[in-house]
RNA sequence: GGGCGGUUAGCUCAGUUGGGAGAGCACCAGCUCGACAAGCUGGGGGUCACUGGUUCGAGCCCAGUACCGCCCA
């Protein structure tokens, strides 16, 4: 073994043998109790973050984690198309040549994209390589592949003919730049500070006038009603009276309506169904009509008349003009309200009525709450089930249909008679007249509606094929909060409806990883840590050793401290591999425990192993490897390792084959974090069958659980020794131990005196404590007992200090 | 407007039923011994955001306040 330990070379031989031994190879027909792992597809706008290291490590660790227990494991990697995401990532792209993505024509930009994905699905497989990722390589998938594509068809055409799509015009988000509708949720919301302006709108029968608030006095062009909250006592007069739209001087009913909230404004409400989701509710209650003054790219349309080709801010400031010339602006105010933008380009998101495809979601919705209340997909941390359970429970229709390109064209053709014909394979005529003259619809899928069919799409689904009877269901599903609704909960309800069973039982979610300074990654913030920037220096094992520390908090921020900690642990792990090794002489690993220093780091690792065994199974990845850290730093270089240097030496046959059995259950243990230089160092221990990746994890070992705390007595000794000068006095196997660990001339002076003084102050605590009377009385009697035990043991250390 | 997190050492963060405030890094001092100076040993450093409450005992439980962040509308 070399001196210095190199995970550059390493690494990157161990990747290779690995895959090449079909050692990452999950196979159907093999037997055992399957674990599978859905990686969630990167998509390929881009390529991989810190973030998704972050995920990729937390999986991979309980991969390697299952696969060492036996489990017939699947981790199945493959990359997502991205819908809007590579759409506007390509026209980034496309603009630098001052070209759009309609400019190629759709059969150009298909070509052109199909590069696009080359490179970055490339890029993506390469990055999930570096990191050790023991992905089932050969299972690779994209959502857009043939299978897949042909597996989002079905999906559409079962929920259309379930009755669950349809089309419809609807208040839809549309995005004038990316020129597309978009989900609810792909619209952010941010304040903005913004005017509020109080306008009089004259009654018809001249009784006076009501008087609204809007942001947007554009929209005042498309007024077709004036509302009032029933309850509202000042406006029951006027409820049924007709008012005087300004600027347009059109007629309209003041109505009542109960989503009117009269503490906003003066609590009358311009109603305007063709620009504001809530007025559009109000308008398809009462009957009204849906004018729409907007068009798709923003700005006002024909139907404006003197103010069309104007923009929103310019028209609001004729139809401001107007109302002050008349004298019916009554005031205005700075207000500071929340506008929705486009989650991918930041444009302002425009509500606008549309003909779009949706899905309703109630009856889906209602099967992922009772997988959710029902405990049978449980979320890690347990909030984020309310969280996800409050989306479900408050869900509304899902807008499927984008006005892009790029993603699963959707399976409808229409006839020359607007006949609709929805098949899985394209139809030679029209269901409904025959026609032969089909045109498909122009739109494709949100991407998220093929995501949803994840965990069995990749499997061959709709195809019966052994992979999918296998490995459906799944087990444990990681992502980022952000993506709870967006994926989980879509997953989940399509996995019950064509599947009929939850796709998996465990929802991870996983820490978010800031910026060192405490802001949001983001490819267009700049913000993005590359994982070469880690990965290189430091090597994947100190890369997913320290991503992995940090998972507990809910945003860290990154930072290389953690994963120089991780680089720190894999050479301390080298260095005493290479005393063990170099001194093992002919032994043969062989738990042949002696003495007390062998007897003890056999139950201390036996505890750490059930220790670990409940941090994974509570997904608990930073408890995971501190627990590691202190197991090999503390327990197993500084005490073992040390106290068994002289006995190896001198060639002691037990010592060394219990050592390299020793050895060998710690690399099991470091295993499933540190894969790389694990298996490099087990490479070196002598007789070995298997690569350590499959290696039996280790069994529990209740032979020496008696000597979990034999060495308490020396370490104290050692202390005292360390801090004081003054020996304890020890005998037998206890002084050979200590002789052997603690080196006289460390730190020999000592202060006496200190450290007589500190346990001075140790005892009166305990006195003080002991002699509170209600203490004795009404705390738990282990917990006073606890407090004598302590009391003694100091008063008995001053008087071996002549304190 | 509704909801959820967070606030602990100079920095990054732990702290699992309430029972003496911890780790890593940084800092100071000492130490080359046949795994390791990318090391070993010891040390200094905290009003656990604030106010009140419950309790023999509160970083932890309860009520409220401040600030930071996120989600939903």
């Amino acid at each position: 073994m070399e001196p210095l330990y190199d995970p550059k070379a390493v690494e990157a031989r161990w990747q290779e043998t690995w895959e090449a031994e079909g050692l990452y190879a999950a196979d159907p027909a093999e037997p055992g109790e399957t674990f599978v792992v859905m990686h969630p597809p990167p998509n390929i706008s881009g390529s991989l973050s810190i973030g998704h290291c972050l995920q990729l490590s937390l999986e991979d660790a309980l991969v390697r984690f299952h696969r060492m227990r036996g489990f017939n494991t699947l981790f199945q990697p493959g990359y997502d198309h991205g819908g809007i995401s590579t759409w506007a990532a390509i026209g980034r792209e496309l603009a630098k040549d001052g070209r759009t993505q309609r400019d190629l024509g759709r059969e150009g930009f298909d070509a052109y994209a199909q590069e696009w994905l080359e490179q970055y699905g490339g890029t993506i497989m390469s990055q999930f390589r570096l990191l050790g990722a023991s992905l089932d390589y050969r299972r690779e998938r994209f959502t857009m592949d043939a299978g897949y594509y042909r597996a989002v068809m079905r999906w559409f055409v079962h929920l259309y003919e379930r009755g669950l799509i349809y089309r419809d015009n609807r208040m839809a988000n549309w995005c004038p730049r990316d020129q597309t509708a978009l989900s609810d949720l792909e619209v952010e919301h941010d304040d903005v500070d913004d005017t509020l302006s109080f306008i009089r709108y004259p009654l018809a029968d001249g009784s006076g006038d009501l008087t609204i608030a809007t942001v947007r006095p554009a929209t005042i062009l498309a007024d077709v009603a004036v509302a009032v909250h029933p309850e509202d006592e000042r406006y029951r007069a006027v409820v049924g009276k007709e008012a005087i739209v300004p600027f347009v001087e059109r007629r309209v009913p003041v109505i009542a309506d109960e989503r009117v909230e009269p503490e906003f404004g003066t609590g009358a409400l311009k109603v305007t169904p063709g620009h504001d989701p809530v007025d559009f509710e109000i308008g398809r209650e009462h009957g009204l009509p849906e004018l729409s003054v907007i068009g798709p790219d923003g700005r006002m349309n024909e139907e404006a008349g003197e103010l069309a080709g104007l923009s929103q801010e310019e028209a609001g400031d004729r139809v401001l003009k107007w109302v002050r010339e008349r004298g019916q602006l009554e005031k205005q105010e700075p207000y500071r309200h929340a506008v929705g933008r486009c989650h991918r380009c930041k444009t302002r998101v425009e509500p606008l009525v549309l003909l779009q495809w949706w899905v309703a979601m109630d009856e889906l919705a209602v099967m992922a709450v009772a997988a959710i209340r029902e405990s049978r997909v449980r979320f890690t941390p347990e909030r984020f089930a309310k969280v996800c359970l409050d989306w479900l429970e408050n869900i509304r229709p899902w807008c499927i249909s984008r006005q892009i390109w790029w993603g699963h064209r959707i399976p409808v053709w229409y006839c020359p008679d607007d006949h609709v014909t929805v098949a899985v394979e394209t139809p030679q005529a029209c269901a409904e007249c025959g026609s032969a003259e089909l045109r498909q619809d122009d739109d494709v899928l949100d991407t998220w509606f093929s995501s949803a069919l994840y965990p069995f799409a990749t499997l061959g689904w709709p195809e019966q094929t052994p992979e999918l009877a296998r490995y459906h269901p799944g087990d444990v599903l990681t992502t980022a909060r952000d993506i709870i609704f967006l994926w989980v909960a879509r997953m989940m309800f399509a996995g019950l409806e064509l599947m009929g069973a939850d796709p998996f039982h465990d929802v991870v979610i996983h820490s978010y990883l800031l910026n060192p300074d405490g802001r949001r990654m983001g490819r267009t913030l700049g913000t993005v840590i590359d994982p070469e920037e880690a990965l290189e220096p430091y090597g994947a094992d100190a890369t997913r050793y320290g991503l992995l520390k940090v998972t507990s908090s809910q945003d860290p921020r990154f930072s290389f401290g953690s994963i120089e900690e991780g680089r720190k642990l894999a050479i301390k792990l080298w260095n005493v591999s290479r005393l063990i090794l170099q001194n093992a002489g002919d032994a043969r690993p062989d738990e042949r425990p002696r003495d007390l220093e062998e007897r003890w780091i056999l139950a201390r690792l036996d505890a750490g192993r059930a220790e670990l065994e409940e941090c994974l199974a509570r997904f608990d990845f930073a408890a995971t490897v501190k627990l590691l850290y202190r197991l090999t730093f503390d327990d197993f270089c500084d005490w073992y390792a040390e106290a068994i240097k002289p006995r190896l030496y001198e060639q002691d046959e037990d010592a060394r084959a219990t050592a390299l059995a020793a050895l060998e259950r710690l690399l099991k243990l470091l295993h499933p974090v540190m894969p790389h230089v694990t298996e490099e160092i087990w490479s070196h221990v002598p007789e070995r069958e298997t690569r350590l990746i499959v290696a039996p994890w280790p069994e529990p070992r209740p032979g020496c659980a008696d000597s979990l705390d034999a060495l308490d007595e020396i370490q104290l000794a050692a202390r005292i020794y360390r801090r004081s000068g003054v020996r304890v006095g020890l005998t037998g196997e206890a002084e050979r131990i200590f002789e052997a660990v603690v080196r006289p001339r460390e730190n020999g002076q000592g202060d006496v005196a200190a450290e007589i003084e500190r346990l001075r102050k140790e005892v009166e605590r305990g006195e003080r404590m002991l002699a509170n009377e209600r203490f004795r009385k009404k705390a738990p009697p282990d917990v006073v007992e606890a407090e004598e035990d302590k009391l003694a043991q100091y008063r008995a250390e001053l008087d071996a200090l002549g304190g």
